[in-house]
DNA sequence: TGAAAAATTGCAACTGATTGCATTAATTTA
DNA sequence: TAAATTAATGCAATCAGTTGCAATTTTTCA
């Protein structure tokens, strides 16, 4: 079989015996040019099998209709919601993505950032890895002023825009209605307080605590890596702890579930020794038994509001110094896990 | 804040009074160039903060080195690994990934081929949508001569390169299994026969039946679409049988998760009155109770093995019509959903 | 020391589309 | 009908690298 060589807009114009600025006017539905002659060219297009090709154009235009999109990894129901989110607002506005994601590894996170920024993207929205300190790695993209926006996991002193939810009081309801649940000695598993949303679901957790008088206990505080090893952990852990704890809030519902999981195989009663509560409202909470209470993190408005907010920036309509905090809504979902009033 | 001028080889040229010539050959590290000089040049260059303009490159080379990857979905564990095991062979072999998703649609799987086309990918790795049939809308790679692998999701008539499963084998193993704990009523849960992982389940399931001559009973088969509501939809229909099914086959986990569980809630035991085999391995059939027994699909391998090839077809290895069918190892792993064992 | 061989470097064409400005053609107006 | 508008098209520079081939420099070896 023999390639076919590429048709360029050349062809086109040889053919029609007109010129290449015309036939790349005629492309672009520029009204500059006639209507016939621009039909009679995207017909020739057609025919002669055209395809426009990307780099000369993205070359001379100097800009790529692409977004570039960081997150730490794929295999959750929040970043594949936030994914379909930024993907229903880009779609329409013309924007391609370009999807990395770092593994949890800093390492790997800036290899992409610079990845990205040599391919160019006019905007970036990006969710950090676990053990990611600073935004330096941006600088380049601040340097030359490419809006770059965050979500989830964020750099909290940073001066940038981020789209999050209120964790401190995602923390504060599922701790509170564990309080209200009867439950005295509430386990707390999470993760790297070094990361935002880890931090604030810790303070929401304490001042729930303080505002019912109940004292503080580091040694009910658990930092893990949210894997599913750490579900395992986190339940022996429990076990092992004395008095018995009497509730886990674990801020990601798989490890919940592996926790919740664990426990039961020892033959703990949940939720009527331990309640729990988790996080994120993953597909799982509804097939475990019992179904898990958690909360709520709106996937798709997250993605929504973060691709809009970026769109603008690049349109101009707003200032990318213009920086600003968008909190969506998150809410707690109360299941079987964490009813114990049947206990009472 | 002034948007710093963009760098390019030019200037790094004049700077140090060569050619860009030179410039770019030592960029390249091309050993042609003097050790020194592209030493001296690489270090201009990070100073300056130049970037290549990928454009330009790929404009000028013909190539992308990107290999574009369609499939279904991302949100579930076996793509995840998948896209591991291509990206660990595609990082070390220095190819970009461009990721579309499909959302099982054809005519986005349509726009996807079409955009990666655009786009020039060097190489395509795909799995169909559900109801995409034929595979005219890939033609225009064929017609180009660029590679594409598919996998699981395949045409099976058609003469390409694909990674599968023998998943005749691993029907015919679920099912030889559920017989073998006394199951003689065996529902099985699938998705539409005219993708071929789906007909081929069905097929090994009928020569299960056949060899231990059970007769095969059409009103046992359901055709769904594997979502979350299709599990359930499925346990009612169950329910409704009568004689009522001791064993049901669902070829998707997170199905047959929801599946027992709305089973379970019906006051149905799992394995003693209706044993369960689920497919993939995912990580929710450890987490849910029984534990459900399984095909393993070995998506990190498939990952690796359909990159592996496609990169060898790039790199001119093997010619693109030398194509052939590799079929991965799958394999039964029992877990609790299925042992009837305890109720003889 | 001088010629041949090897190592470096540079020239200039090339990749394909876009766009400011000039030119030409068509239409309107006085 | 000539001048003035308006509409349509083309010229040619530009974007930033890459690479075949020629030219130059350096090294090697007799």
């Amino acid at each position: 079989m023999k390639i076919k060589k590429e048709v360029t807009i050349y062809d086109i114009a040889q053919q029609l015996d007109i010129s290449t600025a015309t036939v790349s006017r005629a492309l672009q539905n520029n009204p500059v040019i006639n209507k016939n002659t621009r039909r009679k060219i995207q017909e020739a297009a057609r025919e002669l099998g055209y395809r426009q090709n990307t780099f000369a154009s993205n070359l001379r235009k100097q800009k790529t209709n692409t977004i570039g999109i960081i997150v730490h990894e794929l295999n959750s129901n929040f970043i594949t919601s936030v994914l379909a989110g930024i993907e229903k607002v880009t779609a329409d506005a013309g924007y391609d993505l370009l999807i990395a994601h770092s593994s949890e590894s800093f390492k790997k996170e800036t290899a992409n950032v610079l990845n990205l920024f040599h391919k160019r993207v006019d905007g970036l929205i990006a969710s950090l890895a676990f053990d990611t300190r600073g935004l330096d790695h941006f600088q380049s993209f601040f340097d030359k002023n490419i809006p770059v926006i965050f979500f989830d996991r964020v750099e909290e002193k940073a001066d940038n825009t981020k789209v999050i939810i209120d964790n401190f009081k995602a923390g504060y309801q599922a701790t509170k209605h564990l309080i209200e649940q009867g439950c005295k000695r509430i386990v707390i598993v999470t993760a790297s307080l070094s990361r935002n949303v880890y931090a604030e679901r810790l303070r929401g957790y304490k001042e729930a605590l303080r505002e019912r008088q109940i004292k503080f206990d580091e040694k009910l505080v658990l930092i893990k890596d949210l894997s599913e090893k750490c579900g395992r952990e986190a339940a022996l852990q429990i076990l092992q702890m004395k008095p018995r704890p009497d509730a886990a809030f674990i801020t990601n519902d798989f490890s919940a579930a592996v926790c919740m999981q664990t426990l039961k195989e020892k033959g703990i009663r949940i939720p009527q020794d331990i309640a729990i509560v988790g996080f994120n409202n993953d597909a799982i909470c509804k097939i475990i038994e019992p179904q898990l209470t958690t909360i709520n993190y709106p996937g798709m408005d997250i993605g929504e509001m973060a691709a809009r907010n970026l769109i603008a920036h690049l349109k101009g309509d707003t200032d990318i110094r213009q920086t600003n905090t968008i909190i969506a809504k998150s809410e707690l979902i109360i299941r079987q896990s964490s009813l114990k009033k049947g206990n009472k």
